[in-house]
DNA sequence: TCTGGGGTCCTAGGACCC
DNA sequence: TCTGGGGTCCTAGGACCC
């Protein structure tokens, strides 16, 4: 019965876990199950919104990124918890274990969603039984409910594990397409959100089955690339590989907040940007990356949200190199204009091994060649924060009490090899 | 009492080089 | 006197997704 893709097609699983945040919480404490469960952003502040809700609380009308206090009003007695990443990555990292024990080619997409290709599995099963069993022990192991589909491609898996929620697994062949897709309307389909749907309303594109046979010099004229690549989805069509690699090399790093209340007081932006600096040295420290462009983003009282960038002669990595970058595109593009929320970026990620060694290399180059020793180490460290160089010159400090130009010359070369 | 925070990918214009 | 065309880099913004 389910022994029926052809003898060279691929077969690709999407995995969806159901409410994520919400399901974790209710596997640690099971006395919230069966309540109406919301997590949001920050349920002290006016300005949280629901993150993720159970169904008992979709149910009542409560909807993912709804206001706080509309939720509330739509359900007063939502039980109301704040995010806790820490215990959704660790069960994000045990759920993508348990999809690892059927095929090696396992890519996680984000932290509650991955595909598998499971083409070359069949030792486990056909693929409905392997869906079956990933779905078991997903709930026996870690009490989560997930939905899965099964297509010969990333985008109709995906589309299918969409299907029926929550605890479903759904089929969805490429001969399926015009009865089960074709008839939805357009916003329906993945990578189609309200803008694109408007432009092909506008030329009379309203169905996934319109889209798919619309003229691709039209679809292009709207659209772009895009318009194409839509067209060939809405056919059933995607070629993307399952790249277990894909998401583990960022690229890039923010964070970013909105503030307790619009403000135009320069010490406490600064605060604030000193804040955001010093998480994504963190982050970029866990992942082991440098930066060589850094973004910053200001949203104003009204909404209105700019970005400014800055490619960067040097990468950064410390906190102090992050701030200042960031504050130096803050000073030269606000004119006083009261803020909402603020973001640091950090784009244009290298790994750290190699660009230290470029930097190491510059500064003592560029810089440093014609100063003493001390003299430089104190400028590097005022221009880049503590790094590895400056740490590694000061070792050297310590054998030689007194720089000396030859010392200085010694350690160049040694840094060269 | 309005609308978070984390990302990816694409486009478009200007600068600059050949 | 008139004024090409391609390629790359940089920056800013937009669309979309979870």
């Amino acid at each position: 019965m389910d022994r029926f893709y052809p003898k060279n097609g691929r077969v690709i699983l999407h995995v969806d876990m159901n409410s994520f945040y919400a399901s974790v919480e209710m596997a640690h404490n099971p006395k919230l199950k069966g309540k109406p469960l919301a997590i949001a952003g920050n349920p002290k502040e006016r300005r949280g919104i629901i993150v993720t809700c159970s169904y008992e609380a979709r149910k009542r009308g409560v909807k993912t990124a709804m206001p706080l206090w509309e939720a509330k009003k739509l359900c007063p007695e939502l039980i109301v918890m704040p995010p806790d990443f820490a215990k959704y990555k660790k069960a994000s990292i045990a759920m993508f274990q348990i999809l690892k024990r059927f095929s090696s080619l396992v890519e996680p997409v984000s932290i509650d969603e991955g595909y598998i290709d499971i083409s070359d599995s069949k030792l486990y099963g056909s693929p409905l039984e392997i869906a079956k069993k990933i779905q078991e022990q997903i709930l026996s192991e870690l009490d989560l409910p997930s939905s899965i589909g099964i297509a010969p491609n990333k985008f109709l898996a995906k589309t299918a594990s969409d299907m029926k929620k929550p605890m479903g697994i759904t089929i969805l062949r490429k001969r399926d397409v015009p009865t089960k897709l074709w008839p939805l309307k357009v916003e329906q389909m993945y990578g189609i959100g309200k803008k694109t749907a408007e432009k092909l309303n506008s030329i009379g594109i309203r169905t996934i089955g319109e889209l798919a046979n619309a003229s691709e010099y039209q679809l292009k004229q709207l659209l772009g690339i895009n318009g194409i690549r839509l067209k060939e989805r809405a056919n059933g069509e995607d070629h993307r590989k399952v790249d277990p690699d894909s998401v583990s090399e960022f690229k890039s790093i923010g964070n970013s907040t909105t503030l307790p209340a619009d403000t135009v007081d320069e010490q406490e932006i600064r605060h604030v940007f000193e804040r955001l600096a010093a998480s994504v040295e963190r982050r970029m420290e866990q992942n082991g990356v440098v930066s060589w462009n850094i973004q910053i983003t200001i949203r104003y009282f009204n909404r209105k949200t700019i970005t400014r960038s800055r490619k960067l002669k040097q990468a950064v990595f410390t906190k102090e190199a992050i701030f200042n970058a960031a504050w130096h595109l803050f000073t030269i593009h606000w004119s006083k204009v009261p803020i909402r929320l603020l973001g640091i970026t950090a784009q244009e990620l290298e790994e750290k091994k190699e660009a230290t060694k470029q930097l190491s290399l510059f500064t003592f180059e560029e810089e440093a060649k014609d100063e003493p020793l001390l003299l430089a180490i104190e400028k590097l460290k005022d221009k880049y924060g503590s790094n590895i160089i400056v740490k590694g010159a000061e070792k050297q400090r310590e054998d030689s009490k007194v720089p000396s130009t030859s010392f200085q010359k010694d350690f160049l070369r040694d840094m060269k090899e």
